[in-house]
DNA sequence: GGTATATATTCGCTTTGGCGAATGTATTGA
DNA sequence: TCAATACATTCGCCAAAGCGAATATATACC
C-alpha cells in the first residue's frame, strides 16, 4: 500500500502545484479517460481511436492533441498514420497516480466495450 | 505496487465513467488541491483554512463546497464554526486513485508550506 | 431583540473548453 | 499533377466555472 516512489529511493519534488493540476484537468473529460484506457495495452493510431470510441474523428484527434500537450501521451508518425501511445511519466510519484487512475478505468464496463471493439476493428484491418 | 482492490477481493464496478471524470474535474484546480492536501492530517475548520491558504473566505467556502459536493470531503457543524475533512471513499478503485493523489500533494512545496502556516494558524488560536 | 463572528451564497464578468461542421494539411500512389 | 486517405485545425456557439465584491444566513452571547 506504501507508495513506491519513497520506500527506497529519496522523494522527488513536483515542480510546481500546477503541473499536478494540469493532469488533473486532461483526465477530467471521459472521451479522453476512454483513450487512455484504450492506450493502456500498446500503441493505437487515430482511425482505430475514433473507430473504437465511436466518436467523430475531429473529437479523437482534438483530445488527442489535449493529452498530448498535457504529456499523457506521444506520438509517433507511420506513412499516412499517427499512432499514439502513453507517454513514460518521469517523475515517480505522478507516475504512480496514473497507474491507480488507469486501473480505476479497468472497472468501468464503457472502456471494456471500447477494448471489445478494438479488437474487432483490428480484425478488420 | 499491484492494486490493493484486486489483491483478495473482487473488482468492484465503477458505476459510470462520469464518477471519474467528475472526481478528476474536483482536483483540476490549485486551491482544491491545497485543501485536501491540508485535510490530510485531520478535520480543520474553514477560517483554518483560509487562513492557512491565504485565500479570501468565500473562495475556501466555494471550493468546499465544490469537494464536498463531489463527495471528496465531509463536514461537521461545531457551533459557529464547520470543520471538513476527508471523506471516507466506498469504492477501493476510487480510493486508491485518492492515496495517490494524496502522497503527491506531499511533493509540492506549496502543501509543505501550506501545513506550516496551519501549525502556526492553530497555535495562535 | 441586537450585535458580533463564522460561513455560505449570489452577481457580474471573464476564461476555458466542449461540440459539430467545415476546412486545411500531409502522405501515398496512379 | 491529381485524387484519395488520414489526420489536424479553425470557427461559431454554448455551458461550466473561476474570481472579487457584496450580501445573506446561522450561531452565540449580551
Amino acid at each position: 500500500m506504501s507508495s513506491p516512489c519513497c520506500t527506497s529511493k529519496p522523494a522527488p519534488q513536483i515542480r510546481e502545484l500546477d503541473a499536478l493540476t494540469d493532469v488533473y484537468a486532461a483526465l477530467a473529460d471521459p472521451t479522453r479517460l476512454r483513450i487512455l484506457s484504450l492506450l493502456g495495452e500498446d500503441e493505437i493510431c487515430v482511425c482505430h481511436i475514433h473507430a473504437s470510441l465511436d466518436v467523430p474523428q475531429p473529437t479523437a484527434s482534438r483530445h488527442l492533441a489535449y493529452l498530448r500537450k498535457s504529456g499523457l501521451v506521444e506520438a509517433r508518425r507511420d506513412g499516412i498514420w499517427m499512432h499514439y501511445r502513453l507517454a513514460k511519466i518521469d517523475n515517480p510519484v505522478v507516475a504512480a497516480v496514473m497507474k491507480a487512475v488507469l486501473h480505476a478505468l479497468t472497472h468501468t464496463s464503457i472502456s471494456v466495450k471500447d477494448e471489445k471493439r478494438l479488437q474487432v476493428t483490428r480484425q478488420a484491418s
